[in-house]
RNA sequence: GGGCCCAUAGCUCAGCAUGGAUAGAGUGUUGGACUUCUAAUCCAAUGGUCAAGGGAUCGAAGCCCUUUGGGCCCGCCA
């Protein structure tokens, strides 16, 4: 609760005076101030001025003597400012107290918006044919960082990973190794998916404009695909999964963790599709075309403006959009699930299991990796599609929002930065493209990021052990990685300048991360365990409160985040937080100040902030290191 | 042609959902602070007709309409 637990309070009182003016249905809110404005405000009085023909301020002032009339715990005095707001002005001994000691609860910042419900999060999702680029990487990060964000807003949370391995991307690296002769194994260490998207993927895509032959060959690699007995699917799914271990291998080293891997030829197999076409046929959702140009066909009917969607050909099979309906519902355990589930041939880190899909029964028990709501993360291209899959599960599912499709939008490349990959843009932005090798490694960013961090670290602490080092420049390098990911809204284009992406000052995780490790050295350094039995009347400098006060805003942030599906709320509390400790680092002094109990109570500031920056930082899957 | 998204300081972005006080950060530029709990830091200065126009409102960066500029989507491809 910590501060709300003042917002609640105010609430209440001004709910009373309301109720006992007779005066309902009025929605007013009750904010944290502006600084400069008090502690706690509300609108309250813009709101009644038109009711009771009186002006903002004088309502206000009415409405702060009333107040004086109601029980306050953490309300030391109200406020009328002249422009109409009704501003109040907490009992900080108090609320330092309660928030200091709430912090310190391992469920410090848990809301109980889930209530427990499960819910799926669906992300990564890309062709096993090639390395992750960083524009997967934003989508990756976005969904790693909403599972962390719905866990602690008392979620079960399930996360997928779909991998579309019987799509054209597959067939077209199987083309290159069974057509143009590429070797099975990368040259000289080279790792695997980047082997298969920086050589094979681009080359044989290349040599479609030359050989227009190598279409046919690729439309039977295709068809080949679906029948999981031939030849080519076979070595289609060794490769396929070489290229998936290896992507996992990028992911977990960015701590992102999934719970189950659904493959699409899996889902194509188990004739899902076959029962939901039937259920859509029986409900109308989905009409035949018996004229026009879309003749033959069975075809979504366009809303409006909109164009009818073919799911169906009129030679029978069926479109890419339709592989998803079946998917779709299968997350929302709209139908019987086909699927038995094996553990991943390799261990996922931190012991957390990873399950995939398999048609063979097995000895184990069964799964439910379906959710009550999924969250399906793909980027905003997509939405035209997606919206048709949303308005079917919408009809399938009574309760609202049950499939959501949390769009964002794409990472393209600075000018400055397609020039080292060698396009000339006109000083413009370019779009990224797996097929032209046009883009930018995540695993090479990693990899710059952590020679730099290592540099870094050395510097500050020559004497550190290299392991150490190491350590921590992977934590700062994850770090900086992920929150440049997270950090602005999901509209916003992302335009990644490798130069640019390399900073490690201002509004970045290295800055946040510092203020931690700065906050370890102090704990570390006092040589004790600070006790929260203090006497908070001594806490009065304004970096303090202004420190303890955001501390406590936790809660309200976690709840801003998951109602908005925002991840960059927390960024930015996270980041808020960090100013907030750096200013009280500046202005206070918490060692040696010849004071043992101003000195304690200090430490608690410190202790808190510490530990609620680490909760912070982790739901955005960032580690706080002790020194860096 | 139709649809979706974006436009706020030189640059990158918050604020917009739920209209109300003084539009905030970072970066850049300029100046200042390390014999101090780590300077990946802090402090200060600089920098804004909130794209343009109109409307509704006591009140608009925010809501409605129009326009302009930019991005994306619109295949019996995936």
């Amino acid at each position: 609760m910590a501060f709300k637990s003042i917002i609640d309070e105010i609430e209440n009182n001004l709910n009373k005076i309301l109720d006992a003016l007779s005066i309902s249905d009025i929605k007013f809110s009750v904010e944290p101030a502006k600084p400069g404005f008090g502690d706690v405000s509300s609108n309250i009085s813009f709101l009644l001025s038109k009711q009771l023909k009186k002006s903002p301020k004088d309502i206000a002032e009415m409405l702060s003597e009333k107040y004086q009339h109601y029980s306050n715990t953490l309300v030391l005095k109200t406020e009328a400012h002249p422009s109409g707001y009704l501003n109040f002005f907490a009992n900080w001994e108090k609320l330092n107290q309660l928030i200091l000691s709430e912090s310190n609860l391992d469920e410090f910042g848990d809301v109980d918006i889930g209530k427990n419900t499960t819910i799926v999060v669906e992300h990564t999702s890309v062709n096993p044919n090639k390395a992750l680029h960083i524009g997967h990487i934003r989508n990756i990060i976005i969904g790693d960082t909403i599972s962390r964000i719905l866990t602690k807003a008392n979620y079960k949370v399930n996360v997928l990973n779909y991998i579309d391995d019987s799509g054209l991307q597959v067939a077209d690296i199987i083309v290159g190794f069974t057509h143009l002769g590429f070797d099975q194994e990368p040259p000289d260490g080279k790792k695997f998916d980047h082997y298969c998207g920086d050589d094979v993927y681009v080359k044989t895509t290349e040599k479609y404009e030359s050989d227009s032959s190598l279409e046919d060959v690729r439309k039977n690699v295709l068809k080949e695909l679906e029948d999981g007995n031939s030849e080519t699917a076979k070595l289609a799914d060794k490769i396929t999964r070489r290229v998936l271990t290896n992507q996992l291998k990028t992911c977990w080293n960015l701590s992102v963790f999934y719970d189950c891997l659904n493959f699409e030829s899996q889902i194509i197999r188990s004739g899902l599709w076959s029962k939901i076409f039937e259920k859509i046929k029986e409900m109308n959702l989905i009409e035949f075309e018996n004229e026009g140009k879309n003749a033959g066909c069975w075809i979504i009917r366009g809303t409006e403006k909109e164009e009818d969607k073919i799911i169906v050909r009129s030679n029978g099979t069926a479109t890419y959009i339709a592989k998803d309906i079946p998917y779709a519902a299968w997350k929302l355990g709209l139908i019987d699930d086909p699927f038995h589930y094996q553990k991943y041939e390799k261990e996922q880190p931190h012991s957390r299991v990873l399950w995939q899909t398999t048609l063979d029964s097995n000895n184990e028990s069964a799964k439910n990796f379906t959710g009550e709501k999924v969250i399906t993360v793909i980027d905003s291209r997509q939405t035209r599609l997606q919206k048709i899959i949303t308005s079917l599960m919408g009809k399938f599912k009574s309760i609202s929002d049950a499939y959501v499709h949390l769009s964002y939008e794409s990472v393209t490349l600075s000018a400055e930065t397609a020039k080292i990959l060698r396009l000339e843009t006109g000083g413009k932005q370019a779009q990224m493209s797996g097929r032209k090798g046009l883009y930018v490694n995540a695993d090479s960013v990693y990899d710059l990021l952590k020679k730099k961090t290592i540099e870094e670290t050395k510097k500050r602490n020559p004497e550190m052990d290299p392991s150490e080092i190491e350590k921590i420049a992977h934590n700062v390098s994850v770090g900086t990685l992920r929150y440049e990911m997270i950090k602005q809204d999901l509209d916003k284009i992302i335009v990644f300048d490798l130069t640019k992406s390399l900073s490690l000052e201002g509004d970045t995780a290295p800055y946040i991360q510092y203020t931690h490790a700065r906050a370890s050295r102090i704990l570390e350094k006092s040589k004790r365990t600070p006790l929260i039995d203090i006497n908070f009347s001594l806490i009065k400098e304004k970096s303090e409160l202004d420190l303890i006060k955001i501390i406590g805003l936790f809660d309200i942030y976690v709840r801003d985040a998951v109602n908005n599906l925002s991840p960059k709320v927390i960024a930015r509390y996270c980041h808020d937080l960090a100013v907030a400790f750096n200013s009280f680092y500046e202005h206070v002094k918490v060692l040696e100040l010849g004071d043992e109990t101003l000195e304690n109570s200090r430490l608690c500031i410190v202790n808190s902030f510490k530990i609620t920056l680490e909760k912070a930082l982790d739901l955005l899957g960032i580690v706080a290191p002790d020194r860096m």
